[in-house]
Parts: structure tokens; C-alpha cells; sequence
DNA sequence: TTGGAATGTCAACAAGACTGACTTAAAACA
DNA sequence: TGTTTTAAGTCAGTCTTGTTGACATTCCAA
């Protein structure tokens, strides 16, 4: 059996190796939500709630579908998330001045220095492994991950990227 | 301001690169569930069910302490998981044979099985993508992985590297 | 003007996490 | 030997976040 095919090591696609990735994924993904969650119990909230208030924040002004299908959960999870965090006043709704059946979301100036204090956790243990690393790495890092996603949610992904 | 401190750029540690990370993450790790998920659906088992089998695979006669370490959930959620296995003869328990008080964790056929198909469909997605971006990036994404866990999480991930 | 789309809401349920309190068995220790 | 600690399991209750299904409201568009 041989190792090279192509005049290019294959050695990176054994078992062992896709192994080593799908746990690194597995507990890179605990650190990854570990620190806004911790903020998040402080107010009693959920990741649920960060993620929305995070995509509100990208997209501001967004409709409930469009944020539905960024966030691939059902109109009913979505709903009693948000009604919380209107409730709360960290998030408002704006009915479409064009089409009137439409609500458009926006983070209030609570809403938006909550996201932030989570974001700037979030980003700043991203921000550390980046650079230890360096930009190569960081490149081939978002690849793989892109290339993994499922082509509707890359789309997305690539959408809210250039926006 | 200068881009440039070192010599090397910097503007792969700007905040729209770490949001997007954030973002890829968070879409990534969806298309990385989705495949067992489908499979687990048919079973009526849950991602719970899946972690325990991949890790009790990874090691096989590890204890209950041990994994609970590994998968970083309670005794209690841990144990409503392995009893149904154990019903379900996916999984047996073993007395430790020097310390009694010790239950070690085997799969059976059966769970081997199962972890078979549910480990096949993770890799399969993980190397379609490594396949497409290559051994440099697939070096890339798991240093940045790596640099992302919690230092306790990522000496466990070391552990099973070299185990 | 009516059908369908966008949204919201109610109810019920399930998975999977948590805490806290307790038991059992066995090892370790003093 | 007797006491303490450890490993594991269990019971009960709670919370978040997801699901289905049914239904109401609003309102655009054909």
C-alpha cells in the first residue's frame, strides 16, 4: 500500500487523524462558549439568547424568517427567546414600514453593551489563539470549517460575511 | 496607525476577522453534528449517547470518574445515558479487578457497531473537507482548535492523541 | 375579496443539562 | 479494627432549549 498517490503525503486523511479532529472540534467547542456563558448565567440567560442577540447585531433590522433559518431553530424556541430579551428591553421591534406582517429586529443600547460584553469575551480567547498561531493557520482554520458547514448554511455564512 | 508591527500583518486579528471565526464555529459545528444526529434520530438516541460511545471506543475499560472528566457533565446526566446503553447491550460494565469500586466501560459488538456507523458519517463530512483544503490548512485548523480549549481540556486531548 | 404568507401564541412534550441529598461498597488510613 | 474517603449509583426536582401541532392575526397580492 502506499502513502503517496500524487507526489502529495495522503497521510493527513487516516482514520487517526480525522479522529484527532473530530475531538478537537468536540472539546475546542466547550472553550469556545465557555466564557459567554458564564456571563450569560450572571443574567440569567441562556446560549439561545446569545445567539440571537449576536446575529441581531449583525444583521440589524432582520426579520424573524431570515433569522430563523441563520439560526436553524423552530419559529417557537426563537419566539420565547425573544420575547424575554424584548421584555427585558434589550431587543425591540420595528413592524416593516413596507410590508406591515413583517417584525424587524434591532438591539436596544442595553441589548447592544450585553452583546458586546459577550462578543468581546468570546473574541478575546479567539483572538489569543489566533495569535499564538499565526495567519496561516487562522486561514487553513476557517477552510476547513467553511468547508465542513452544509452548502445552505455556507451560503449564509458567506452572505453575512460580506455584508 | 500602522498594520504592521512586526514585519508580519496583523489584520488577521482584526474584529471582523474574530467575528467571523465566531461565526464559522458556530456553523461548522452544526454541519459537524448533523450526520450522526440523522443516525442517532433512527435509534432514539441522543449527541449524549454518541459522546459516551466515542469515548468509551477511544478508551476502551476507562472508568466512570475518567469520562466523566472527558465528556464534562455530571454524574447523574452521565448515568441516565450509560443505563440505557447498558439495557440497550450497547455497552458492559466491568468490575475492576484490582479496585472493585471501579466500573470500567467496554462497547459490545453491538455498540461497536453502531459507533462504527455514527463515527463513519462524522469522518466521512471531515474528510470530504480536508480533502478540499488540504494538508497545510488541516494543520491550521487544528492548531487553532487546540489554542481555543480550556489548558485542562487540552492535556486531555493531548492524552488521547498519544494514547 | 380571498388565499396564502409572515408572525405570534398556547399547550404539551422530550432531551439533556443542573443541584442536592442519600446509599452502597470497597479501599485507604490511622 | 474502626473510621474516613472514594467510586459509583440513585432519587427527586429544576431549567434551558429544542420539538410538534393547532390556531389566531395581520395583511400583501393575485
Amino acid at each position: 500500500m502506499q502513502n503517496d498517490r500524487t507526489g502529495e503525503s495522503l497521510l493527513f486523511l487516516t482514520d487517526e487523524q480525522l479522529r484527532q479532529g473530530i475531538e478537537a472540534m468536540f472539546f475546542a467547542y466547550r472553550g469556545f462558549t465557555a466564557d459567554p456563558d458564564r456571563i450569560l448565567e450572571k443574567y440569567k440567560y441562556g446560549r439561545a439568547h446569545h445567539r440571537a442577540m449576536h446575529f441581531i447585531n449583525r444583521v440589524p433590522g432582520t426579520n424573524v424568517n431570515n433569522l430563523l433559518n441563520i439560526l436553524g431553530v423552530t419559529k417557537q424556541s426563537l419566539n420565547r427567546v425573544l420575547r424575554t430579551l424584548i421584555a427585558d428591553n434589550l431587543v425591540i421591534l420595528k413592524v416593516g414600514s413596507k410590508d406591515r406582517r413583517e417584525r424587524h429586529l434591532y438591539l436596544t443600547d442595553i441589548g447592544k453593551s450585553l452583546e458586546k460584553q459577550l462578543s468581546t469575551a468570546q473574541s478575546h480567547r479567539m483572538r489569543e489563539a489566533y495569535r499564538q498561531v499565526g495567519p496561516d493557520s487562522v486561514a487553513g482554520f476557517k477552510q476547513v470549517l467553511e468547508a465542513m458547514m452544509d452548502p445552505k448554511l455556507q451560503i449564509t455564512y458567506k452572505k453575512l460575511r460580506n455584508s
